[in-house]
DNA sequence: AGACTGACAGATGTTGACTTTTGTCATCGC
DNA sequence: GCGATGACAAAAGTCAACATCTGTCAGTCT
């Protein structure tokens, strides 16, 4: 009979499916291997430790968040009201993980509470999208700003709210569309957001 | 032998001596009334639970946290370097508190995760000083803004990052100075921020 | 009479013996 | 030889017996 070879993309379905049912605090490296009907020391040869496994899984999680952002990040039209988009996209998903996949959340929420370097690249990945936006946003003359890296960073920061999984209790709390709002029109008024002149659509002047 | 008067005040006093020795986790309604040489029992005379008690800690401590930013938001001088400097001490406090007292900031941070009521007030009557500074600094020709109300809880919410407890681990990275640079700078120009024109200096024009 | 006590019940926390899990590695089978 | 195994040591987690804590109240002291 054709064993179907053990492959590290394999364990990760497996231990995404365990982690799903047990959760980041119940799922053991014993149950991904039963799953997959492997000793769990064949495990350990295609990952480091538990750590790394963990690592693996939540950095495909984040990977399906972080693709439609990138699509709406790539887009072309004006950028301000793409970087509303972006960012009500962004907290959206996160909501959505939260309630509907909250053992999988649980662990991505574990993973920032350590500081992992998966969190740092997908934060990374995360702000330079929003800097795109900026550098097309002050490239239409839409913005107005010195450094669009530096403002996508504080763009980050001042919305750690509504996507830093260590706020996610707050969530669900009624006020919460409302405090979006308001940080959003801050946010508009910090980047010095206006209509983008006639002139820059054909060719943007000079710096 | 004259026995001082056991008051609602030297339970307080007590209180937070044992909190600051022992922590949150630690301390017991006995070592409080220990402290005082009397019974457990006269502790919940002057005060219903231990949670109420170390409520009203919270509140005193909190108090001394919110006084000078009072200060601060009383001033005369221009909305926009107040509010910066507001801001500012605030982020400042909060660090120091973190740093010099960590078991009684470790109590404020129980009392922020279980969403308690001291906490509450201490953040409307913060988001109100911010509101007042905003105000002064509309009437003053030096900000732009629909409702400094929503514009003030907007800012707080924004630089949760910079106050909020939940994020203290966050307050030694070496970047966070830059951060808080970074969202001050989109914040101000959020507020629509500009030098206050000469005749707002004598009387504001009306609206 | 009112402030305080101390014994008490139920809730919560601690401890330590026991179980499970992680991670390693000598060995096996294809 | 390569991937997999399973026996193993060390680390981490469980759980029940035990101890402490919270909150109450009948009763004492002044």
């Amino acid at each position: 009979m054709v064993e179907e070879a053990l492959t590290a993309e394999r364990i990760l379905e497996a231990a995404e499916e365990v982690l799903r049912r047990f959760g980041p605090a119940k799922a053991t490296v014993v149950d991904v291997a039963r799953a997959l009907g492997v000793s769990h020391g064949s495990v350990y040869r295609h990952f480091p430790s538990k750590t790394a496994l963990r690592d693996a899984v939540a950095e495909r999680w984040l990977t399906r968040v972080s693709k439609p952002l990138a699509e709406v990040a790539a887009e072309k039209g004006p950028a301000p009201e793409r970087l509303r988009r972006w960012l009500g996209l962004l907290f959206e998903l996160k909501r959505k993980k939260a309630r509907d996949e909250p053992e999988l959340f649980a662990t991505y929420t574990n993973l920032v509470a350590d500081a992992r370097d998966v969190v740092r690249v997908h934060v990374e990945t995360l702000a330079m999208q929003v800097a795109r936006i900026l550098t097309d946003g002050v490239e239409q003359g839409e913005f107005t700003l010195d450094d669009p890296v530096t403002s996508a960073w504080a763009v980050f920061h001042a919305t750690a709210r509504f996507h830093n999984p260590i706020h996610a209790s707050e969530w669900s709390d009624p006020g919460i569309d409302a405090a979006f709002e308001g940080v959003w029109s801050l946010l508009r008024g910090g980047l010095g957001a206006r209509e983008a002149p006639a002139k820059a659509r054909a060719k943007p002047s000079k710096k």
